[in-house]
DNA sequence: CTTAATAAAATTGGATCCAATCGACAATCC
DNA sequence: GGATTGTCGATTGGATCCAATTTTATTAAG
């Protein structure tokens, strides 16, 4: 999806400029539209939003906070590069914080949440389009850990999530989408709708172990 | 520490000027000059920073990309609020953070680290002001973290370390400062020196879960 | 031909100005 | 008397303008 079809969907849902640039541009650096590298032109990005330059200003200072853009003073802004260590390191936070989270909502889930989970996961098998599958799998994440009742911890965890999925798109490309590993999912939910919080978290920590080795064996199988 | 000092204090230091009211801010905020609830006005910041507006704008939206204050459209920040549900929340991630990353960055620490670390804990016995024993104590913790070699989870660490001490402050001047469990700060020392890490991250663990559990019944306490 | 110095262009940082929105208070209507 | 509406002041959001810095292009020297 081109940056400007983003823009011309998400225009009227937003209260103040600001917060409009800055979604559309998250959504699209999250979403590979705009890739890692990609130089930000203040006064571009103006003209391609039809607004002024401020807003963008105010919104790049945010997306550099979440760690989406790279600052240099009098230099601008620079779409956040991918690598491997990075990858590894956006992991190695998911692999710490969503067991957690796991833990704490568990005891509350609903059986309605547990159908959700399932639904998505139906979804999922029956998607044909890759760049949706991201966002199913990231809503069966999130549709686990809702119910933590730790407002910060979850959007640490949804920040991270669909940091990951700048990754998982490549990973995808290359290696098929088998590497979803939907049965780890299953099992995830199984232990989970048994009660059985140690079996859960174990399960979740090593599927997403699994998916950073698998990246880092990715990374390094191109050697560049 | 007032802010107008703060302000003098860190002038020249900066390259631009935001960066400058950002980090003031952050500082102010984190040791509680600014207290939870407080109104930011923009223009008396800008008249106290003798800046315009402008950085101050950016630096606002800054931290509220770090949760340090709060935005409301048309209506203006405010620095966050302390609370019994926010303080467990951080607790909550800097137990499923801190554990992580001691381990991996327990296999690299060299004789040097552990050292300094012991350094630490020798300077809070001594110190007698209760607002350096926050930032020695955040010292002591990164100290262990530093070979981690994930720049992103330990830039996490530090921000969630930083937000806890302000509740510390809470807890040290209801309680004193023997809550601040040398005991098991030593202990935990002790196990990644001799090179144990289920140990030293299980004492770790369960050391922030005491703190998160301390400041829950402090709040209860005070019923309001 | 390469390199250093310099000048010009592009881009960001910061200040000022105008518009839009929110809150409070008062006046009016029921 | 209470609720509602309208107006005014205060404050933020957004646009434009100017200054500072970086980068690029150009020129001259070795």
């Amino acid at each position: 999806m081109e940056l400007t079809e983003l823009i011309a969907r998400g225009r009227p849902r937003f209260r103040t400029a600001t917060a409009f640039v800055e979604a559309i541009l998250r959504e699209a650096i999250l979403t590979g539209a705009l890739p890692g590298g990609t130089p930000l032109r203040q006064e571009e990005l103006a003209a391609s939003f039809a607004v002024s330059r401020m807003p963008v200003r105010e919104a790049l200072r945010q997306l550099e906070a979440q760690a989406l853009v790279d600052f240099a003073p009098h230099k601008g802004a620079v779409v956040t590069d991918i690598s491997a260590a990075d990858g590894a390191d956006h992991y190695a936070i998911r692999a710490a914080l969503e067991p957690a989270a796991l833990r704490l909502s568990l005891p509350h889930l609903t059986a309605a949440d547990f159908e959700r989970a399932e639904g998505l996961l139906a979804e999922m098998d029956a998607e044909p389009e890759q760049s949706r599958l991201g966002e199913l799998n990231r809503r069966f994440h999130l549709t686990l850990y809702a119910r933590a009742g730790r407002p910060r911890l979850l959007a640490l965890v949804e920040q991270h999530l669909a940091a990951a999925d700048r990754y998982l798109r490549f990973h995808f490309a290359a290696l098929g989408r088998d590497r979803m590993a939907q049965d780890e999912h299953a099992a995830i939910l199984a232990a989970a709708r048994a009660g059985d919080a140690d079996e859960a978290t174990r399960i979740l920590r090593t599927h997403i172990e699994t998916a950073a080795r698998d990246l880092e064996r990715f990374f390094a199988s191109r050697t560049d």
